[in-house]
DNA sequence: AAGTGGTCTAGACCACGTG
DNA sequence: ACGTGGTCTAGACCACTTC
C-alpha cells in the first residue's frame, strides 16, 4: 500500500478493512484473516496492521482473542446495554428488552431536520419496554426511515431479542456507531404512565439519542423514558 | 527494566511512570523527560515507552503535543466538564460552577459506607450552583474525608474555579480517576426548588457519583439537581 | 505442533513546533 | 536547525488456544 498524503498508513488500514467490513466480506462473528496475513495483502508491516486494528476494536467494530483470531463485533443494542443500579447498592443489572409495536408514521418537522429527511417522509416508529427483575421500568420509542430500512419486520425484530442495532447491521449493512445521549427529567404524559403505572406527572427520567453511521449519516433516533423510582440508570464518566 | 511474571513491561513501565507522577516529580502542565530519555531510564524501547504512555493519554494523565513534548493534564472538573444542550439545537454548552458554601459535617451510615470510613468520622461537605447563560441550572453537593483532606479552604477552592478534583489533585496529590455515573429523575425537595428557582416536586435530574482515586479509595461522594426544562445533560455513549 | 494474538527491539524517517 | 512526538519496518520471541 502506498502512503497518500493527509493520510497514515495505519489509517488507510484501518478504513479499507472497516469498509470491508461494511460490505460484509467477513460476515458477523467469523474471523477475519490473521494480522499476518493482512500485513502481506496490504504490503505492510504486521505492526501497522496491529494499530490499525486496535482502533476499531477501542471502537468496538473488532473483538480479539488471543490465540484464536479476530471477529467482527456483532452491534450490541443501545437499550439493552443500558444498566440499571437499585438504589443503594453496587452492583448494575442488565434489562429485558421487548417490542411492542412497530408501525408505519410520517415525519413531522423535527424528526425530518434531525433524520436528514423531507417531512412527511417515511418513518417506521417501533416501541418498546424495558424491564429488570420483570419489572416495567422504560419504555422506548425509535424512528428509522423507511426509505433505507425497507419491509421492516416485528417479528424478525423479535428474533433478534429487540436489538434494533443488530437489525441495521443484520438485515441492512448498515453499522451505526454509539451516539450522544441527552439526559432530562420530565414530568410522565399519559402514555408513559400507563405503560409504567405510575402516576400522570410523576417524574420520569427522559434519555434522547441519535444514532449515526460510520459515514456519520443520521439513522435512528430514539428516545426513553425511564422510572427511576427503584433503579438508577447508570454511565461511566470519562475524565481522568 | 526487568521483565517480571505476569505483567509485561509496558504495564510495569506505565505504572512507574504512573507513580512519578503521582509523588509530583513533573508538576502540572511540566513536560516529562521525552520518549527516549524515559526509554534510556527504564532500558527499554521508545515503542515500549510510546506504548506505556498511549494508556495514560488514554485514561486523560497526560496529553501530548507533538513537537513539543508530553504533558501531565490538570484534574478536569465533574461539573465544569458537563455538557448542556439546548432542548432541539445542536450545540452544547459549557457550564460555570461557583462555590456557595464548605462545612464541615459528620458522617451517616449511608455515606460511612460509601466513602469506607467510621460512623460520625469528620467530613467537608462542599455546595456548588451549576450556571448557563448565567442561569442558575443546577446545584451539587459534595462530600470529603476531612482526615485525607485536612484544612479544606473555601478561598482556595475559589482560586481553582470550584474545580474539587483540581484541588484534591494540586494540594493533595490525590489525583481521581473518572467515576460511575447514576441518573435519576426525582421530585424536587425544598432545598433545591428554592436553588434553582422552581416549584418543590417539579422533575429534577439528580446524578450521583463517586470519585476513586488510583487505587480505587474512594474519595469524593457527589450529588447534584438539574432542571432539564430548558438544558439536557449530554453525554456520549460508549456502544459500537 | 501449529497458528493466532501480544509484546518487544533497534533503527529509521517523517511532521510539527520552537527558537 | 533542532528536538519532540508520530509512524513504520523486519524480525524475534512469548502466551494462548486448538487440534
Amino acid at each position: 500500500m502506498k502512503k497518500l498524503i493527509a493520510q497514515s498508513l495505519y489509517q488507510q488500514v484501518m478504513r479499507e478493512v472497516l469498509s470491508d467490513i461494511e460490505t460484509g466480506m467477513w460476515q458477523g462473528d467469523e474471523a477475519l484473516p490473521s494480522e499476518q496475513e493482512l500485513a502481506q495483502r496490504f504490503g505492510v508491516s504486521q505492526g501497522t496492521v496491529r494499530k490499525a486494528l486496535d482502533v476499531l476494536v477501542a471502537s468496538n467494530v473488532l473483538y480479539r482473542r488471543q490465540g484464536v483470531g479476530t471477529f467482527v463485533t456483532d452491534a450490541g443494542d443501545d437499550l439493552g446495554s443500558m444498566r440499571f443500579a437499585a438504589l443503594n447498592e453496587h452492583a448494575a443489572r442488565t434489562p429485558k428488552v421487548e417490542v411492542l409495536s412497530c408501525v408505519k408514521i410520517h415525519a413531522g418537522e423535527y424528526l425530518a431536520e434531525v433524520l436528514n429527511l423531507r417531512r412527511s417522509a417515511p418513518l417506521w416508529q417501533v416501541r418498546r419496554l424495558v424491564r429488570v427483575e420483570g419489572e416495567v421500568i422504560g419504555v422506548d420509542e425509535s424512528l428509522l426511515s423507511e426509505v433505507t430500512f425497507p419491509a421492516l419486520d416485528m417479528r424478525r425484530l423479535r428474533e433478534l431479542g429487540g436489538n434494533i442495532r443488530a437489525m441495521c447491521w443484520r438485515d441492512y449493512r448498515v453499522r451505526l456507531k454509539g451516539s450522544d445521549m441527552r439526559y432530562r427529567a420530565v414530568p410522565a404524559a399519559q402514555t408513559e404512565a400507563r405503560l409504567l403505572q405510575i402516576e400522570v406527572n410523576e417524574p420520569v427520567l427522559q434519555v434522547i439519542r441519535l444514532s449515526k453511521d460510520f459515514e456519520d449519516v443520521p439513522q435512528v433516533w430514539s428516545a426513553a423514558w425511564f422510572c427511576s423510582e427503584k433503579y438508577a440508570l447508570q454511565s461511566v464518566e470519562m475524565i481522568g
